[in-house]
RNA sequence: GGCGUCAUGGCCGAGUGGCUAGGCAAAGGUCUGCAAAACCUUGUACAGCGGUUCGAAUCCGCUUGACGCCUCCA
């Protein structure tokens, strides 16, 4: 018996605009697509937002036992810059500035974008695949939307007759929007194009000469469109169909309404069943933008090193105020914030780490179980991981009477609180121990204890004076005392 | 201009047609040699104006404001 058949889990479809009861194709397996980053330059934080929510995603429904293919691309094969024809792709761009090879950007960022995922404690994807692996594929996917009738040749590029498309299936039904509405408000573009309509997109561009990544295909040496990369990878790894697909809410339209009509134009079938959509991060109540400056990098966070917060903040407490919202909610990123949110975290993590001090009686004064299943409830209800941090503090609120003294605990039932905390907070959130040290552990302790057994002899001695300085001194060095009624402990901070 | 999302206490941030979210900050108390930590107690919020309802902050309409997309962007 796996967890989910005892758990059922809502999940707000984006298609839908309603929290639906999620039933996976396939019993116990579940597919994910979550469209990943262009690596032209270092990863932007609300990426990692983004990126960090599907994590979660993917973490809890591994813990119900299901068994996920996550798969998140790496797009390396540059979007268009504009709709133009003269469009250079950005990845070309920043290659000609930097006077380097296109994929030496690619693996440069790629290698960022790792870097900065692993230290913020993610999950590898199961697959990862890069754009630039799957021309044939994409070529292919053209070759059967064009045999189906629904993009045509011009000059060398194919493009999605959007249309035509339109007269016999409905594009616009992700975004909420009527292709009328779009004809009517779309620019008049600069130069001209091989479009037959504005609203038409790429599938295939043929290279201008200076384009450096160009592939030959039936049509041009050229490359791929915008959105063609995610439907040819999905399609591949997950199937025709598969049951989830993730990404920014930004991505929503066009890039998401265009692959629906890729998979429908090739294939016949909506490709997805539960579309999920991250939320914006904003940067002190403003979005994130590098042309106004208002923007930090994930490792000018980390390092502390900008202009717009007071310190640095480990991953585990940036991981902790992201999962303090809910994924669909413009999250504000302040110096405020990070702080409240630290001070939380460590409040939390101090708690857990007391649970192996407590000792069991013979009555519990909590319903252990009655807290686990609001645990498994919020996380059930489209992942709420704020509700679930709520019952975390209520769990370290209880952790802290029992150690007082003040409520108690049988050892069935803390056994229960232990496993449970430790697999929503470490397994689920993917938040780190970061008050635990890994090496040296022992020595420093031994070393601190030492000094917590002279202070008590100061005290005992009531020379304050020495007990004081211990106590103050080793406050200034970042090592807290704690006293309480079993004696001292201390934390790192 | 079009489409969409949202407006919650000092701050952040959930949720809901009638019953405590939670965190941070603040005040009082317990403990302490004094502190810190921890625990206990306190705050009665839901943009404005109408409407539906026995009852709405929660549903509907309008107004105002913020944001996103419509052009690469998570």
């Amino acid at each position: 018996m796996q967890l989910y058949q005892q758990q059922q889990i809502k999940i707000h479809n984006s298609l839908t605009g309603k929290k639906e009861i999620f039933k996976p194709i396939n019993e116990g397996h579940i597919g994910m697509y979550v469209c990943g980053p262009t690596v032209y330059s270092n990863v932007h934080l609300g990426n990692v937002r983004t990126f960090m929510s599907f994590d979660m995603i993917f973490r809890y429904l591994k813990h119900l036992g299901y068994k996920v293919r996550y798969v998140r691309n790496i797009t390396d094969a540059g979007h268009l810059e504009n709709d133009a024809d003269t469009g250079e792709d950005k990845i070309t761009k920043k290659a000609r500035l930097e006077q380097i090879e296109p994929m030496e950007v690619v693996q440069r960022y790629t290698v960022d974008f790792h870097n900065i995922l692993n230290t913020f404690n993610f999950l590898p994807p199961s697959i990862e695949p890069t754009a630039t692996g799957h021309i044939i594929e994409q070529i292919e996917l053209i070759k059967t939307i064009i045999d189906n009738g629904f993009a045509y040749e011009v000059n060398g590029s194919v493009y999605f007759d959007v249309h035509k498309f339109n007269k016999s299936h409905e594009y616009g039904k992700l975004s909420k929007r009527k292709l009328d509405d779009l004809i009517h408000n779309t620019r008049a573009l600069d130069g001209q194009s091989d479009k037959k309509n504005p609203q038409d997109f790429a599938l295939w561009k043929k290279a201008e000469p200076q384009h450096i990544m160009r592939w030959p295909s039936p049509w041009s040496d050229g490359f791929p469109g915008w959105h063609l990369e995610c439907t040819a990878m999905s399609t591949k790894y997950l199937g025709e169909q598969f049951d989830i697909h993730g990404g920014g809410m930004d991505l929503k339209f066009p890039h998401h309404e265009c692959e629906i009509a890729q998979n429908e134009a090739a294939i016949g079938k909506s490709p997805v069943n539960y579309w999920m959509h991250a939320n914006m991060l904003e940067l002190n109540g403003q979005r994130m933008s590098k042309t106004t400056g208002n923007t930090v990098n994930p490792d000018e966070l980390l390092s502390g090193n900008n202009k717009f917060f007071s310190k640095a903040y480990a991953p585990s407490v940036i991981r902790f105020f992201i999962a303090q919202s809910s994924y669909r909610s413009v999250l504000d990123l302040t110096d405020e914030g990070l702080l409240a949110s630290e001070k939380g975290f460590f409040r939390l993590m101090d708690a857990i780490n007391l649970l192996e001090t407590l000792k069991a009686s013979d009555k519990s004064t909590i319903d252990i179980q009655a807290w686990k299943k609001a645990c498994y409830d919020a996380m059930n209800d489209d992942f709420n991981s704020p509700i679930l941090i709520a019952h975390l503090f209520d769990a370290a609120k209880y952790i802290n009477q029992v150690k007082e003294g003040q409520a108690s605990v049988t050892s069935e039932d803390l056994k229960v609180l232990a496993e449970t905390i430790n697999t929503f907070t470490f397994d689920i959130l993917g938040l780190e121990n970061v008050t635990k040290k890994e090496s040296g552990t022992d020595k420093l302790s031994g070393a601190v204890d030492l000094l917590i057994k002279l202070r008590q002899e100061a005290r005992a001695n009531k020379d304050f004076a020495l007990s004081d300085k211990i106590r103050d001194e080793l406050a200034e060095v970042g090592i807290q005392l704690k006293d309480g009624k079993e004696g001292t402990t201390f934390s790192v901070n």
